[in-house]
DNA sequence: GCGGTTAACGATAACGGTATCTCTCAGCCT
DNA sequence: AGGCTGAGAGATACCGTTATCGTTAACCGC
């Protein structure tokens, strides 16, 4: 590996020379410039990372920890965050938590030891008020932007979140409007304050049009395919009545869809079925789902931004983003009584 | 930021003695070091990676170029790959290509000046038998792995590839064994030899049963969903009789069942359907679609695997992966002549 | 009491760059 | 001629670690 020495002696010149020639320094003359890149080139020099970062106190490195980069909502957000950086002339270190806090931790202080510029989390949600790592987060001056819904033991990061109150509202909305009275609601889990958020906009929506909450037409699902499946079953033996069901996430509306179409329940005829998120598998589904967009590109964007400010040690605000609905096949108007 | 200098000072030794006593070197008492850890967790030490790198030459990280993790098959290859990684203590550093070779030039090149211990690469395909960027990836002793098939410009390197010409094979003779004798094929980019193999393995399948290939059944359709209905369009347009469509990818499979279905062409009673890839979406389209399993976590394994045995500097050997058939409801018995 | 071991720790110099200050002159003014 | 100026290059130290070798003192056997 060609080193700035190996430049400079067959340049005859000092390292320090070599190393302003090659940044463009302006106490350079444009000759010793200009053949100092020639052989620089022809030697084939690639600066060495590393030793830059060691020296200048910044890595130019980003980490970015998700739960999964096969969750669709979490690989659009990756993407846009890596094309940003690309941009910028960052570089993303990627580690996923898997949704377990341990894991979590262990990844935060990788990425801390390697000194990152900047980190974006999508947290792993706990009950608790306070998160260790959060707390040393905070205490390190390493700039952090949440990715999604702030959780009390992260409350004092910046963010960039979904309006998803409002977006399952009106999803909700939608249904009522639909003529749907008695409407289900597959919730996800009691940790996640979006899926709590999405609850929340489904309670908001029954009590703008006077419809009374029934927690019993609240079915227990989670975040899976095979967690809207199981509901499903669950909720087509209690025979509840309900004419609508809203999925915490377009993933249990699959489930929930996949069980209710095999025994015979008709989408949207019997059953008006949502979903969350408009992951591609929404769109092109047996029944093609009535969901919310998740803004993820957009939301990778913002981060960034958020990020870039915060690097620059600038004051920030909060992002807020709205998701707009996508109306589909799977959502239509209540039956008529039989 | 705490240094070894710090603890040092505040435990009375040098710094080396800290340095090693954190590390466990064996010439350090057994007391000095559980003094010195004691201190170093209470004062919060989290040891310099940079620093650490520059000074030792293995900087733990590897580096991933994909297109983009927002593929199905690239999303579950990353997160494979970074699942052993961290097994492993590796970190990883994603960059995406997009397809485009200057950018993948671009993201090399800054991956190298990482000084990455290893590179996966999912190469850009180009029809030029060399490519620069590989020759001098080739000269560097960087170990490279290769996602994928191998093209000529990248042949020199180890690989991990599927082998789609019996995968492609297999969904073909599926189709003919269900009745189909005209069999239309919606090919992909001509520059990719992984799309160029499930045009043989088709072509392969059909021989065997002597059935003669005829390129007027070879459409050509790209990689997307918009080209693959596309190219269903042209297809209904031109009724050349076909009973069956094989997709180079699901995507594909799924632009085409989507104009299929809207001109009320049904599938699979007047024209089986099929993909490649198994994406999440297959198996929840409208109609379940028959595919090929890409075995992609399988994939990161064995790509990790790979990995650590050149860095090892061991002699490796190409990985070979089979897929198997995920046989759906897209496809089915050839209808009877009208 | 002397050479020889060995356990435990330290001094020094890297690793490959860059920040910062200093030095050297050519060119110009007075 | 002497002094000043500034362009262009170099010297030095440092970023936070670790490889390598050296030092010290205790202990051992004879």
């Amino acid at each position: 590996m060609i080193r700035l020495k190996d430049i400079a002696e067959k340049a005859g010149v000092s390292v320090m020379t070599v190393s302003k020639a090659l940044r463009d320094a302006k106490d350079i003359s444009v000759k010793t410039k200009a053949r100092i890149r020639q052989l620089a080139l022809e030697m084939g020099y690639v600066p060495d990372a590393m030793a830059q970062s060691l020296r200048t106190r910044s890595t130019r490195l980003l980490g970015v920890l998700i739960a999964s980069s096969t969750n669709p909502i979490f690989s659009r957000t990756l993407m846009a965050l890596e094309e940003w950086g690309f941009q910028l002339g960052y570089e993303i270190l990627v580690s996923h938590s898997l949704n377990q806090p341990d894991r979590e931790e262990t990844c935060i202080r990788r990425m801390l030891a390697r000194r990152v510029d900047g980190l974006f989390v999508a947290p792993v949600y706990r009950f608790e008020q306070t998160a260790p790592i959060y707390e040393e987060l905070k205490r390190q001056k390493t700039p952090v932007v949440i990715l999604g819904r702030r959780a009390p033991f992260c409350g004092s990061f910046p963010s960039v979140e979904v309006d998803e109150i409002a977006a399952s509202k009106g999803l909700t909305d939608h249904l009522i409007g639909n003529g749907h009275r008695r409407i289900a609601f597959f919730s996800g889990p009691q940790v996640s304050p979006s899926a709590q958020d999405r609850l929340e906009g489904y309670k908001r929506a029954l009590r703008d049009a006077d419809i009374e909450f029934d927690d019993r037409l609240v079915y227990s699902a989670g975040s899976t395919i095979d967690e809207g499946a199981k509901a499903a079953a669950q909720f087509i033996d209690e025979g509840c009545g309900a004419t609508a069901v809203q999925c915490v996430n377009d993933l249990v509306a699959v489930g929930a869809g996949n069980v209710f179409l095999s025994q015979g329940v008709r989408v949207p005829d019997d059953i008006s079925l949502t979903g969350f998120g408009n992951i591609l598998t929404s769109e092109h589904y047996r029944v093609p789902l009535t969901t919310a967009r998740q803004p993820k590109f957009r939301m990778g964007a913002q981060a960034m931004e958020l990020m870039q400010a915060m690097i620059r040690h600038e004051q920030v605000k909060n992002r807020l983003l709205s998701a707009e609905l996508a109306l589909r096949q799977s959502s239509g108007p209540a039956p008529k009584k039989a």
